[in-house]
DNA sequence: TCCCGTTTAGTCAAACTTGACTACTTGCTT
DNA sequence: AAGCAAGTAGTCAAGTTTGACTAAACGGGA
């Protein structure tokens, strides 16, 4: 799974209806930017492809009302929203190392119902706990682990950053468990998108591509 | 940067000739396509693209030993093996949170000097240190930190990650500075690579592409 | 008022990735 | 002796990602 399509749809359905340009600035304003590869080229191409595949729809709209070409908005389908909820159910459970997608996914986690949410993040610690066990029997042959040399390390770099993982979910579901945060069905929900003209405070300033983190 | 053409660098350079399928077949012992997107497409197109641009020179070859269509071996360039060792080196310092990039990198540490990896390394931690005060300096907005809601989880989660990945390095530095692996110039390699005909222990068993983690 | 920089919004070609498919040989089985 | 599974080696079209580029409108100073 790619991050970019979670991103997009989750984008357009809390807006409920939104142009690229606003799309592209509410992953800046969650800080997408730094953890995702969200470039303008991909959230156009994902919000294009997902309208031909029916999870949006598509509004010919006015020539924009300050500046810049005629824009697109979007809205999220039955189908879209679906897919939502699909990708994210996903995300929360798998253990597929890949950041992008684990932040979106926390990002999204509230557009379930609490239980949930906690269920599905026990099935990810349970998840980690099983390949933990099928790497580490796997990977270590029958005479003994010096025979990998330093590639034994990588081994035990997947091991230690799987053990971290595991530790931090054990603690968000703790928090979770401990009535953080407003779940799906609790009332208002946190509001994270910019209202029209409203500033980024997050804004990267533009840096040039060539940065090197 | 992608892990595959460092990967592939890596591979070539290790056999000194090699044919695709050998590569595909070292990536798979050691383990490449347990965290890294290693497919045969990708490795194909990598060695035709790099060849292309003179870090590798094809040979063409005669119409295989052992089945299957002609084989074109590969041999790395002089340009190749400076490419390579860029690569390992901006990897071993960059914390740009991928498995892949990282786990190559980890695999190729010992193509340098001692000395430089333990460097390269302690600039790796820095680096770290300093994506860490940056975050958590510029995303924890002025009114405190409750504002952000459960998006305040995905700063907790980066940062969380980030002082996993710092404590293993600083271990790593530890261990090769005590003394471990053998690196450049300091006699036989670790080897690495399968030779002509020896079983891979770490096959697949070629499960199907389905399969979901 | 005219130019220039900034913001807004989006396009495009080139490169890369994916997963399924082709094609050829060996060796076992019936 | 024919058939066929398994292994070897690689191709291909479809889809995705990238980074640089386009283009329109606003703003403000000389």
């Amino acid at each position: 799974m790619s991050a970019i399509r979670l991103l997009v749809l989750g984008a357009v359905r809390q807006h409920g209806r939104a142009h690229g340009y606003q799309v592209r600035n509410d992953l800046e304003y969650w800080g997408a930017h730094e953890w995702s590869h969200a470039k303008p080229g991909s959230i156009y191409h994902a919000l294009k492809q997902m309208a031909k595949q029916g999870l949006l729809r598509a509004h010919e709209t006015a020539p924009s009302t300050a500046g810049g070409p005629p824009r697109t908005e979007y809205e999220i389908t039955e189908a879209g929203t679906e897919e939502f909820l699909r990708l994210v159910r996903e995300a929360l459970t798998s253990y597929d190392q890949k950041v992008d997608v684990k932040s979106a996914a926390i990002g999204f986690m509230v557009d379930l119902p609490r239980e949930e949410a906690v269920a599905l993040l026990k099935e990810r610690i349970e998840r980690i706990a099983q390949w933990r066990a099928a790497v580490t029997e796997h990977y270590v042959p029958a005479d003994g682990p010096e025979q990998l040399g330093h590639i034994g390390e990588i081994m035990h770099f997947w091991v230690h950053t799987a053990d971290a993982e595991s530790a931090w979910t054990r603690g968000l579901v703790e928090r979770i468990e401990g009535g953080a945060y407003t779940f799906a069905g609790e009332g208002e929900p946190f509001v994270g998108v910019l209202a029209d003209g409203q500033e980024n405070p997050y804004a990267t300033g533009d840096r040039h591509p060539q940065d090197d983190h």
